[in-house]
Formats: C-alpha cells, sequence, structure tokens
DNA sequence: TAAATCGATCAACATTGGTTGATGCAAGGG
DNA sequence: CCCTTGCATCAACCAATGTTGATCGATTTA
C-alpha cells in the first residue's frame, strides 16, 4: 500500500471524474486526523500563510509542514509562494468530490437480506 | 487519541443530533481502510453472515472479525446473531451522518484571502 | 455426549503513521 | 555580502494500527 511517505507529486485526487475508491479513501484518511481537520477548518475562514497557522494552531513548524504535505499531496489543499511566506488555500471540490463518492457509496446499500446456511 | 483497540462497547456514533467532529473523525478512520471499505461495499448487497464475508472477501477469519468490530463500534454496522451464524449489516444513517457533516464542513469553507505579513 | 463449525478474542509481531529536533535552502533586509 | 526569517525535508524515534496463529465459548449435528 502506497504509504504516507511514499507518496508522489501529483496530487492523488486531481483527475476531475468521479472518485476512484483509492482516491477516496485518500481523502478520509487525510480528513481522519485532528490536527489536519483543524488546519482545514482554519482554512475555512481563507488563505493563510503558514507563519499564521503555526501560531494559530500551536503547532511545531516541522509538524505543521508535514500535515500540510499531506493534505495537499490528496488534493485537499493548495500553495502559492509570496516572497517569502508561502500560503495554503482548500479547494473546496475535493471536499465536494468526497462527499459525491460519499453519497454514491450510500445509495448503493439498500438491498434486502440474504439467507446464509 | 482513543486507539481502536480500547475503544469501548458503545457505538462511537449513536447519539442521533449532528455528528460532533470528533465522531465525525472515527467514521473516516473507519472508511479509510481498504479492507473495511470492501466490506461495507459487500454489505451493500445486504446483510451477510460472517462465513459468508469470509470467503466471498477471501480473508483470514481473525482479520475479518477485527475488521468487522472497529466497523460495528463506529457505528457503520449492526450485527444480529442467528443459530450459528451471525449476520452483519449496515447502518446506512452512519453514512448519511457522515455525509452531513462533510456537508457543513465544505460549506463553512467559503471566506477570501486575508493578507499576511 | 462427542465432534464439528462459527466467530470472537488474545498475544506477539509487523507495518504504518506521526513527532521531534536538526539541517538546508530560498528570499529579504541590514 | 552576511544575517535573519519562513518553510521544507530528513533521520531517528515513538505510538497507533493491522496481521497472524492459537485458543475459547457457543451452537449445532452426528
Amino acid at each position: 500500500m502506497a504509504g504516507l511517505r511514499t507518496a508522489a507529486a501529483p496530487p492523488a485526487t486531481c483527475a476531475s471524474g468521479p472518485l476512484e475508491a483509492k482516491e477516496a479513501r485518500l481523502l478520509l484518511r487525510a480528513l481522519a486526523d485532528p490536527i489536519r481537520l483543524q488546519v482545514i477548518e482554519a482554512l475555512g475562514g481563507g488563505e493563510r500563510c503558514v507563519c499564521d497557522l503555526t501560531s494559530e494552531l500551536a503547532l511545531a513548524q516541522s509538524k505543521l509542514s508535514f500535515h500540510l504535505k499531506v493534505l495537499k499531496e490528496t488534493g485537499l489543499l493548495a500553495d502559492r509562494q509570496s516572497g517569502r511566506w508561502v500560503y495554503y488555500r482548500l479547494q473546496p471540490e475535493a471536499l465536494e468530490r468526497l462527499r459525491a463518492w460519499l453519497a454514491a457509496l450510500a445509495t448503493s446499500c439498500i438491498a434486502p437480506a440474504q439467507p446464509c446456511g
């Protein structure tokens, strides 16, 4: 399984078609972390530079950097450098696509029971 | 953080109000595993006994049991014993609640940029 | 009641993921 | 230029999670 550490450069969820199960799992995993969720929420208020997030969330710099990388690699965040700061922002499409995938998953769960033995 | 191993008996997501962030994370984490996702999809077709799932997914019995437990503890599955078989079924409400939570998260992500330095 | 089957649980182990502190590099500012 | 600042990256460590094989209780069947 492709671990968090080995993920390559291209965002895992950039293709614009419907989400594959694998991509969906990466998104689910990325969101399933408290720190990453805090980051998402903080960025809900708009684009922020890393230094800003570091102090707002009271995180070690390298720790935040690690989680920002995970979020960026899954396509949930995008970044932009300006002067000596790096600004991160949400990619709401990623959340949308996950929502759609989850909806599809839910609707495919409707059949009656099948006796076994 | 409450680990998978130490989670207590009561389903983590049984309260019927809107999902707390913590419960949402448990659901996200539970879904972010390939085997568990296969189980969810398999149960999309209806209730199944464990022996059935074991052969259909070609999993070691104890492995499947482990993942079923995780899914049950998060409220995604319910089980029922009948004779010597145990049947598992989806709890679609759990997926619904997660979807709603995700929607709320997404809509709270709409503000413009804030310059930093 | 003895043997067999289903499935949960446990302990030991393997793997993965997250944290920490150090280092490196690029961009400004003196 | 040299120094500072912002951020990424790395290696070593640690914690959480998943896997395996064995065992156990419950239920049924012979």
